[in-house]
DNA sequence: CTACAAAACTAACAATTGTTAGTTATTGAT
DNA sequence: ATCAATAACTAACAATTGTTAGTTTTGTAG
């Protein structure tokens, strides 16, 4: 990345544009020219389209990452930890959703980053996974299946970039605690 | 699509395909190599990507919409209905898991069907809707957003693809009743 | 064995892809 | 006003894309 505020602004275009059609299907001239340029004139400011992709995810799926390993580290109950886990994905995916769909859809294709962010997702899923297990061993929390909690919650916090866009109205902290009521207390 | 049994083969390789990388990624050489014969061959059976992608995705879109009709249909109480659509999620899922890749990720690759599969997906999700509505109206069900509900659930349920398949030992039926209990009644 | 249909092949196409080279315009500090 | 850096441009490239045309192989019914 040669320059810093237009390489950020690259990245923020193609990432509205990776939302709308996956990472393989926007070409280098799709976001030349949604940034009113030409497609050559990109290379003034990245290294190649791979870059954008890097770009896009890494630095996200890094606050990702060290956010949890906060709320681990705090000294929270397990019920104040999930609580934050479900607000940090609530408030990092309200400030980059567009980046967060490639986040979740495109992070194949990264090539040269690949095995970093294979470590920062598996990372977060294992801490997320221990607060869950601890939270059956204190007897706080009660299930079956950890595998099958893990994966409810997860999937519905990892889908939240198709649908906070449109709720912009609800604001954050309603939405934290109804949410929170609904993966974790159910509905009946 | 020409023939028949072997353009039901090529749908199912290219799903196989199409989940790892995406529609756009995956080249029609691509499908071919994993076919073993060459790419021209294969147009000996189907007519384009476009009828590959199209025959992945819409036969099971019409499942899913025929079978919550029919759930919606029958007299079951609204706790039997919701357990009826994990399971049929489920069922398909397990059937389906390449081609629910496709009908997640790749739908808005579609040129000729697009309105066709909207109309299935929106359909399905008016449906649900209706049935977690009525489960409030008649007291059953107990949420304070009715939109928190519904996109949670269907977050899970949509998300069965990339997990069932390495919990092929857990049985559906099992799977079912541990879904159904995390969804609904929550972990607390 | 022959004949015919099904399904594979080779070769090529036009369009699109990411990227590079070389050049011109724009901008901001001295 | 000058100079250097920044950022745009035009033109082209090699590779890859989906697809077509024409030909040969394969398999099967008479």
């Amino acid at each position: 990345m040669k320059s810093k505020s237009r390489g950020a602004e690259i990245v923020a275009i193609s990432s509205k544009l990776f939302k709308q059609k996956g990472y393989t299907a926007v070409t280098v001239r799709d976001i030349a020219e949604a940034m009113g340029i030409k497609a050559a004139s990109l290379y003034n400011h990245i290294s190649g389209k791979q870059e954008i992709l890097a770009e896009t995810i890494l630095p996200v799926a890094e606050l990702f990452y060290e956010g949890i390993l906060q709320i681990e580290r705090s000294p929270m109950t397990i019920h104040e930890k999930l609580g934050e886990i479900i607000k940090q994905h609530i408030e990092l995916t309200a400030n980059y959703y567009y980046k967060m769909a490639a986040l979740n859809n495109d992070w194949m294709h990264l090539e040269g980053d690949l095995e970093k962010f294979l470590c920062l997702r598996n990372g977060y899923e294992e801490i997320f996974r221990k607060i869950i297990r601890a939270g059956k061993e204190e007897e706080i929390l009660n299930y079956q299946d950890e595998e099958v909690v893990v994966f409810s919650i997860l999937s519905t916090l990892r889908n939240l970039y198709l649908w906070i866009p449109k709720k912009a109205k609800l604001d954050q902290e309603r939405l934290t605690q109804n949410l929170s009521k609904v993966l974790l207390d159910g509905v009946f």
